[in-house]
DNA sequence: AATTCATGAGTCGGTAACTGTCATTTCGCT
DNA sequence: AGCGAAATGACAGTTACCGACTCATGAATT
């Protein structure tokens, strides 16, 4: 039973190491290639070649152009849901999302800097927001998340999200208004960190009042 | 000058006719194709050898696979739209995005029925809710969607969408949770219309108190 | 240290969604 | 009847992606 050295297979092994190099090579390729000529533009064989692999092995480790797009995104993801499962139980629901959104934020370059620069990433987001195909897989991509972010919070409430319609609810707000901030930005001149998430929270502190009735007698 | 007949190109002349019944043939043959093998598994050779034209014909009328998918949806978009367009001003925005939802459903048998029978619609619409790619395409469009009432709402409230947030994040609440019983039907097992529209309102009536902050409170 | 053995990578060939081009047919109008 | 424009078909090319096979290399065992 696995006598002496080699457990874990995430950092042990030259053949693990070399696989994890090789998967965040193809990462930062695609994403600079992306981001320099354009998202149809770029042929995986362009990517498979700027790493030195065949485009055999590109999809071997990624099913389709669309997933090597999203990689990185999908760490953020993971550190917002990681959040949000940890938020104190008090919280209000929407409070709990705000914030989790703001924390993934907050320590975007601990979660990604490893495999891509920070730059590299905001570039590459708003490629996406700008390239039909890729905005189309973004959306199902969140819609994906939703399912997850609604059952974490009617695990909070204590609910079934199967039964309750209102985490769903929620979150389908929520989310349309997270994609209304990330339009919003990529259409903007100022593409940091501290542009997206001011616009971010801005945008949630709306929810609340823009759904009252009368806009034009409330201030 | 065009001295005599030929004035509109919609309906006369016997080649805008055979043009538009191509077109309606086409879709037809596509969403029974779909609808009875699924969509990946249903080539655009197939779809086109159904109608008896060539597979460029195909390209010409739908620019890719995806647009034939949702030809009849945009009719019922048109709809919807054209009601938003006409609602009485002095109803509350979210009232006037309700009451055009509904209405678009009432009548959408009068929208479609010359194309397609409704329930092969329903039967689409089923399918492209339960297939990823048309789940990423539909949610593309109801991004598009999402930008033309965000405007529409702005100018009923005297607003500019550019400067003012509250019609994005309003209309991006909306949406959500449209998506939200869009899911929610496909999933049950009543796919009717007298169903999805029925479900939608109660969504929809929810979308208030679930921003309320203490769900466990409050009944 | 030598020998298996599993796994990752390359090659080749195929399918299906599109696209450009050009010849052919089909309408609409005079 | 006949001419010009528009619709269609036939064909070739590109690219994403998948399956099957083969080869090489690092890992486990003796």
């Amino acid at each position: 039973m696995t006598p002496s050295t080699p457990r874990e297979s995430a950092l042990c092994g030259l053949r693990a190491r070399k696989k994890q190099r090789t998967r965040d090579a193809l990462i930062r390729a695609a994403l600079e290639l992306f981001t320099a000529q354009g998202y149809e533009a770029t042929t995986v064989d362009e990517i498979a070649a700027a790493v030195d692999v065949s485009q055999r092995t590109f999809f071997r480790y990624f099913s389709n152009k669309e997933e090597v797009t999203f990689a990185v995104q999908e760490m953020v993801e993971a550190r917002f849901l990681d959040e949000l499962s940890h938020r104190p139980a008090d919280e209000a629901p929407l409070t709990a999302l705000r914030s989790s959104v703001m924390a993934a934020w907050d320590d975007i370059a601990a979660s990604i800097e490893p495999i891509v620069p920070v730059e590299l990433h905001m570039r590459a987001y708003q490629m996406i927001e700008s390239t039909p195909a890729l905005i189309a897989a973004h959306l199902r991509r969140s819609c994906d998340l939703e399912e997850e972010v609604a059952r974490l919070i009617a695990r909070r409430e204590g609910l079934d999200a199967d039964l309750d319609p209102r985490p769903r609810v929620l979150v389908g707000a929520f989310n349309g208004v997270m994609r209304a901030a990330g339009k919003a930005w990529s259409e903007g001149d100022d593409f940091t960190v501290t542009s997206i998430r001011e616009l971010t929270r801005s945008y949630l502190d709306h929810i609340g009042p823009v759904l009252d009735d009368n806009w034009r007698a409330v201030r």
